[in-house]
This record gives structure tokens, C-alpha cells and sequence, in this order.
DNA sequence: CTGTTAGCGCTTTCAT
DNA sequence: ATGAAAGCGCTAACAG
């Protein structure tokens, strides 16, 4: 049924190992013999055995995706297939195979990932997520197992990951807003306990700090990221006595709150409200008004990951001495949700 | 570093042969010398190496997932999402590994899966997608692979496959505005060269024609799943002398494009045109208004065909003699865009 | 340049 | 109930 390395020796007349290098493409092979072999091996429908070769290579060429559980979420859905079609598509490309997993919760994660990377199926590991204390973390870091997160974690700043600067986003986000004239504006963040929801919050005081323009605590809310949090944000905003003219929304989800509830009160966007958000999902440009959005380049984020993931498979050469953490440029895509600019 | 059947073996005193048999349940085994041997494990932190295992087992407790190549579109990126979801759920609880793979194209495509299946790192394939001709499908049936197809496919009759029945599910939306009081429901469809579009069409028609209600041809639209078609195709209907008072729309996608010109309009939904679309996404939900979907259960769609998948391959006894269309049940989710009854 | 040998870590006869 | 030995398909020395 199979045919092995044997059953192509014998047919060929020569010895298993000559047919091994062929394979392999070794140096010191006479091309006749090598054209003759190759010949056979498609003749015979030849195909290496992945399992025998990792067994003695040690080596898999395959690298495991580690899903966060839940998180039915639109946009993590979104996020997390784009991510895997980055992941995928560069996996591919370096010869690696991309093995999925996930657990009902962090013991069974944790079982999954010691067993595939213990049992040696895969050579390392992509985390999707970033949790504040990991068990799964730990035991790739202590283990010395190859990973990479794709995120950031306050706890393990050493360890390799793939990152958008929020910081630089949400400052980029700002400044745009300025620079149309805009000087009140507020800040629509997500959860507190979310780095990302920090991050950009920072980035956003940042802004409105350096170009010297007045910022109140009443400016800044926070909520989920999810539509409803938009609109009571928006409620809360509008009823301000001196509200702002423009708001950035820490997510796209969010935005589409504010706007449903700017629609319902009958104010206009971007002439009542200005509008800027994070993430760029394809419903962006899709929505009445399209909102202008910082596109993180989620796909580019898994590309990149996988490609520092399989280096450090490759070469394990512990301190590169360059940084571990790997930046995704972020571009913001200007809609018509913020193209307007106040009169003074 | 890594420790083996025979270090635990000799740490224990007894030989591989016993350690091997203890991993596997072996019944002929002292209750004894079974405790002392996993004891010896867990102490030592034994893994077994799954390579190992499956290069003398002839199996590899996995299966791996082809996903079509770009399909770029909002929705594509949901639904594979949670078909993966489903997929990975079931595929894990049955102790199997999930690995993912695409190709740049159909060549590479079928590079790839002929590697994993004839190089033995995989026991199945699930597609997730039908074209009409297909080499990926051509070789994995002619070469006895187990394989499951979600969605349906009219050349390949008889593979395994599971889907929604969307003839019944198209019949059931129109049903609902039927029975909600509308005589004159128009059809906005997907591109005709689909087999979900067909479909669709197809229980539409049924439906129409079993309550002995009028069918015109301008009644029919096609386009794509996307917003765009909906635009267009609600400009059209609203222009028509005769027009309908209600939709079925081939994907909630389309449906925003259709609520999207209705609103610049200045039409309401439901009350000047009612509307039931099909997948459910979850913004469906959250459209103003909320938008009457029927939802195809793509999570149990993956964790069936995961399922279905598993069973072909733990038990190759060909015909069943029962089906190999597994047909995942539909429900009506009613909302706000239908929720009205035109007076006659 | 090519053949021989040993062994990766595991399971599975066949003995005892 | 346990041990010894053979072999899954492949690669990597070591000899020629």
C-alpha cells in the first residue's frame, strides 16, 4: 500500500541510503543516479513519511496556534481568523505546518499545549491572547519551549511578541482630530483591566497634552467593547454642557453605538460629532458615514509572529541582542466621519 | 531531556514492554506493579512522544482543515471563524488534533493536502468550501481518504458532507411573511452560480407558489453577499409600480445594504418593507432595527462535520446504508424587520 | 560516490 | 503477569 524509502531502493537497485540523499539533496550524489531515483520515486508515487522523518530529526516543522476559549465576540472573530491567515500563509511559506488548539479552560489549555509540545509534535507556540498571570506561559517560558505572543504582557516583558504601538495609535488618532481644528475632544476607552485599552488611552492624553489643549475627566469614559457601550457613551457625551466636537473610540464595534445613537437623536456626523476608532473592520468604510479607523494590520501582526515564532525555532541562539518586541506599523485610513472641521 | 519509555522502564525495574503496556491499559497487568510504573511517570514527567507513537500505529489522531484561498469578505471571515470553533471543540473532546492549511492556489492547495494525507501526518480533511470541479476532492476520493464536506456539491453526490438545508430554510423565511400577512415578497439572491444562491431561490419559489401567491419575474434580483447588492437591489424595488412589501435576502450582509438605502430613503422598516435574511451574524442583532435572520448554526455545522469526520475514520466500513448528507437543523430568529403585518 | 549499520521512541508478537 | 526481540520509515554516522 505505502511505499517507503525501501520499496524505491529495491525497484532502483540501489541502497535505502542513496535514495535518502537524493531526498534530502545531498551534495555528493551522481546526477545520473539522482535523475534516476527521482524518476522512480514518482513513478512509484513516492511521499516521505512526515511521522518517521520528525522522529529522528527531532524537529516537526509545525508550529501550534493557542486560542483564547471563548470570546464569541464580533470582532474577535474578525480578528483572530485574519490573524490565522497570517499565521497560516507564512507558515506555509517557511515549509511549516500550523496545528490549531484551544481548551474549555486553562487546565485543559494547558494540558493541550504540554502535550503537543512535550509529546514533540510541534517545535513552539503562538498565543493569541494576553492574560495577566499564564499558566501556559509559564510553562513554555520555564520549559524553554519557542512562543510568541501576540500582544503584550505586563508580566513577561522579556519574551518574544508581536505588537501594535497603541500608544503611537491612539496619539496618531488624536493629532488628527487637532490637526482639523478640533479642541474638545473626548476619549470613548474599553475595559480598564485591558492593556489595550491603556495603552491607547495614554496615547490619546499624550496628544492632547503636547498640542496644549484642555483636557476633563469627564472627557474620558469607559465601557466594553461592544456597540452598547457606544451608545451610552454618546448619550452621556451629548448631554455634556460643553461637550466635545470629536471623540476617538478605543474600537470600530463601539463607534457604530455612537453612531446609532447620534442617528436616533438626529445628529450628524461628522458635523455634530467627529469620529475616529481603532481596528479598521471591514464595516468601517462600510457604515453611513464610513469612519475613519487606525488600521493595525491584523493579518501583518500573525504574518510577522509566525515568522519570529519559526527564527527562533530555527536558531535558538538565546539573546539576539536586538529587542524582543516586534512593532506593526499602523496606518490611519481617513472616512468621512472626520473629515470636518469646527468653526472656532 | 527528554525521558522515554525505557529510562522510566529502568527507574522502575521492570521492562519497556510493561511501562508501554501500562500507558495503554493493558489488562494483563498487576494492579501493583501498574501504580508503581505511573507513579515513576508522573515523577519523572513522562510524555510519550506522539511521533513515535503514530509512525508504529499507523495513525495520527488528526485531521486538518482546508480553507479556500482569499475570500476576503466580512462574512467568509465570521463564518470560517466559527466553523473552526465548532470544529476544534468536537475535534479535541475526541482526542484529535486540528491542523489548519490553505493554498495560494488550487496546485498548491493539493500540494499541500496530498502531503499531509500520503505522508501520514493527517487521517481526514474537511473542506470547507465546494467548487464545481475539484482536484483536492478528486484526490482524496480516489485515493479512499476519509473526508467531509461542508456545504453541498453537485458533482460529488455521494461524498460525506453536512450542510443546512437551504431549500427548507429559504421555504421557512418566506412562510414567516406569508403568514405575517404579505402577498407581494420579492427575493433579493446571491450569484446564481452558487449552489446556496440556487437553493434558496429554489425555497422561495416553493413557498410562493404553495400559498398560491403571485411570483413575478422582477420580483427576482440577483447580486452578490454584499452590501452593495442590496443597495442596488432596493433602489430597484422601491422604483417599481407594483412593489413588494416584504424581502428575503440571500445574507444579512446584503440586508444592511438594502436597510442602508431605505434609510436614505426615508422608508421604515418594517412597516414600508419587511425583511428575513439568512446566517444570522451577529450584527444582525444589532442593526436598527434588528434584523429577522435564519440562523445555520455554523458552530454545530463545523462540530458535526468534525464529528462525522472522526467516525468515518475510526470506522471505515464503507456504505452505512445510511446517508452521507448530514443535514444541520435551521431556526427563525424573528426580530424587529419583520415584525409587522401589512393591511391588505 | 555508495552501501552498511545503528537507532529515533514506541508497539506488538512470541515466549516464558 | 512480564521480558525479549523485531520493526514502523527514516536519517546519520562510518566505512569503503
Amino acid at each position: 500500500m505505502t511505499v517507503t524509502i525501501k520499496d524505491v531502493a529495491k525497484r532502483a537497485g540501489v541502497s535505502p541510503s542513496t535514495v535518502s540523499r537524493v531526498l534530502s539533496g545531498h551534495p555528493r550524489i551522481s546526477v545520473e543516479t539522482s535523475r534516476k531515483v527521482k524518476g522512480i520515486m514518482e513513478e512509484m508515487g513516492y511521499h516521505p513519511n512526515i511521522m518517521a522523518k520528525s522522529l529522528v530529526s527531532k524537529t516537526t516543522n509545525s508550529i501550534c496556534i493557542i486560542l483564547p476559549k471563548p470570546a464569541e465576540e464580533l470582532f474577535s472573530n474578525l480578528f483572530f481568523m485574519e490573524l490565522i491567515r497570517g499565521i497560516v500563509t507564512q507558515a506555509s511559506r517557511s515549509g511549516y505546518d500550523v496545528l490549531i488548539s484551544s481548551g474549555a479552560n486553562e487546565k485543559e489549555e494547558l494540558d493541550a499545549v504540554s502535550r503537543l509540545l512535550k509529546g514533540r509534535r510541534v517545535d513552539g507556540a503562538i498565543l493569541l491572547y494576553s492574560r495577566k498571570d499564564d499558566a501556559v506561559i509559564d510553562f513554555l517560558q520555564s520549559n524553554g519551549y519557542p512562543c510568541v505572543l501576540v500582544g503584550r504582557s505586563d508580566k513577561y516583558e522579556d519574551m518574544l511578541s508581536v505588537d501594535t504601538d497603541n500608544v503611537m495609535a491612539a496619539y496618531d488618532a488624536t493629532s488628527h482630530l487637532i490637526s482639523m481644528g478640533h479642541e474638545r475632544i473626548g476619549f470613548v476607552s474599553g475595559p480598564p483591566n485591558l492593556i489595550v485599552s491603556r495603552d491607547r488611552l495614554q496615547g490619546y492624553r499624550k496628544a492632547i497634552e503636547e498640542h496644549g489643549l484642555e483636557s476633563r475627566p469627564e472627557w474620558i469614559v469607559e465601557g466594553e467593547f461592544l456597540q452598547d457601550s457606544g451608545y451610552r457613551a454618546m448619550s452621556f457625551f451629548m448631554n455634556l454642557p460643553n461637550r466635545p466636537t470629536a471623540l476617538v473610540v478605543v474600537d470600530d464595534m463601539v463607534s457604530f453605538g455612537v453612531l446609532r445613537g447620534l442617528n436616533e437623536l438626529k445628529f450628524k456626523v461628522p458635523n455634530d460629532l467627529a469620529l475616529v476608532s481603532f481596528n479598521n473592520i471591514p464595516l468601517a468604510e462600510l457604515s453611513s458615514p464610513p469612519i475613519s479607523s487606525i488600521d493595525i494590520g491584523i493579518y501583518h501582526l500573525g504574518y510577522t509572529a509566525s515568522q519570529v515564532l519559526i527564527q527562533s525555532i530555527q536558531s535558538p541562539n538565546k539573546e539576539t541582542g536586538y529587542t524582543n518586541r516586534f512593532i506593526i506599523p499602523h496606518r490611519l485610513i481617513v472616512r468621512e466621519s472626520s473629515m470636518y472641521s469646527p468653526k472656532k
